[in-house]
DNA sequence: TTTAAAACCTACCAAACGGTATGTTTTTTT
DNA sequence: AAAAAAACATACCGTTTGGTAGGTTTTAAA
């Protein structure tokens, strides 16, 4: 019980558990998570593939555990945690966003956003990953709405807006540039963040 | 030379190449490009493994081939004709996009967009597919320029609009749409149209 | 210090994968 | 009708895949 994680102390089997997951999130990230073997994960961990299977059955459990445990408070702290900042509403949304697209180094826009990833690539294949994923994709919109919401109340933002619609819009269109990315670079990141600008003053 | 596709008659090793094609976008749409096995195309066409390999020197070269020979002629149908529609622009965008959401009985929602799923998992892992699909979206983005400036001209659009910031802010918002459709189905494409149409008026 | 549980390792397996080698049939040209 | 080219079929191969069996070491509780 000497091993450090976040000022945590973990029991061995629970850090060697945490760095299989970290570092199937690296891998998984660039080249999808279907594509993504096994033995990929346990060359870059040097952890055995009997010790992969002590801490998981299968791989999919892996790959859910390692939303939860890894991307869900990945998304936290990039997004509900700024949004929670005491700025207007606009500017909370607009400088979270650049902040994501523009200022996340382990983010690499040839290869998109991960959490955008494994919605495409794996909600259609498998009920378990479309539950988790839509959870967490209920939390950003949950928290875009009380935003707007806020900046409602603040009369920073038109009376007649429609809270729900405008967040779903927020959210599709940051998936899009994401998407999008991968064609461009971050070239495209910059039109995009303009162009978003000038749809959030158009709800103030 | 009998068989017949689209009133143009097909020489036989033609006719099959493009079944091949057909099934492999048929099945890649649903399961992904790299999880359809060439097994899965052959099962489906029934044809064998040695015509496979006669048509095409190995799997991606059949890949770009559906691209180029499916995708691009199915984008042309659903969007640069539509688009060159005599309509208002706006107007024109809109029907547009929500004929490719709700009435192409083809796309399932929770499999989203073939071409924004395959640019998804393959732009960022072969620099060919890379190519042939910037080409895809940059004609896409080409057509909706035209239409806004259009638009422009006849005095509908505003002047200080940028039409390739605000024609790439469209596209992000369909690619997103796709993909959130993927957890929500199509009860949110409502929500998205609604929010586009606002989003549209707001550049009128 | 003993003992039991937790954590891990090695070697293996059947199935699926992309692709090839080699031959046969079908179509077209002469 | 003969010859040549196009179009296909079958059987196979090496590699990679997710997963298992069974034993060994490490850690923590008694």
């Amino acid at each position: 019980m000497q091993k450090v994680l976040n000022g945590k102390f973990l029991k061995k089997g629970e850090y060697t558990r945490h760095t299989i997951l970290e570092k199937a999130f690296e891998i998984s990230y660039k080249k999808g998570y279907q594509a993504t073997s096994i033995d990929d994960i346990i060359a870059l961990t040097s952890v055995s593939k009997g010790a992969f299977f002590y801490h998981f059955k299968n791989k999919d459990e892996m790959g859910l555990a390692m939303i939860n445990e890894i991307m869900y408070p990945g998304m936290y702290e990039a997004l509900v945690i700024p949004l929670n900042e005491d700025k207007p509403a606009t500017q909370s949304i607009y400088d979270m966003i650049k902040s994501i697209l523009m200022e996340t180094p382990a983010f690499d826009p040839q290869y998109g956003c991960p959490a955008v990833n494994i919605i495409e690539e794996m909600a259609p294949l498998n009920v378990s990953f479309k539950k988790v994923l839509s959870g967490l994709v209920n939390e950003t919109q949950n928290t875009l709405e009380k935003v707007l919401l806020k900046g409602k109340e603040e009369g920073r933002i038109r009376k007649e807006l429609n809270v729900k619609q405008s967040s779903m819009f927020i959210i599709t269109g940051y998936m899009g540039i994401r998407n999008l990315g991968k064609l461009y670079g971050v070239d495209c990141y910059q039109e995009y963040l303009k162009e978003l600008k000038r749809y959030l003053s158009s709800i103030e």
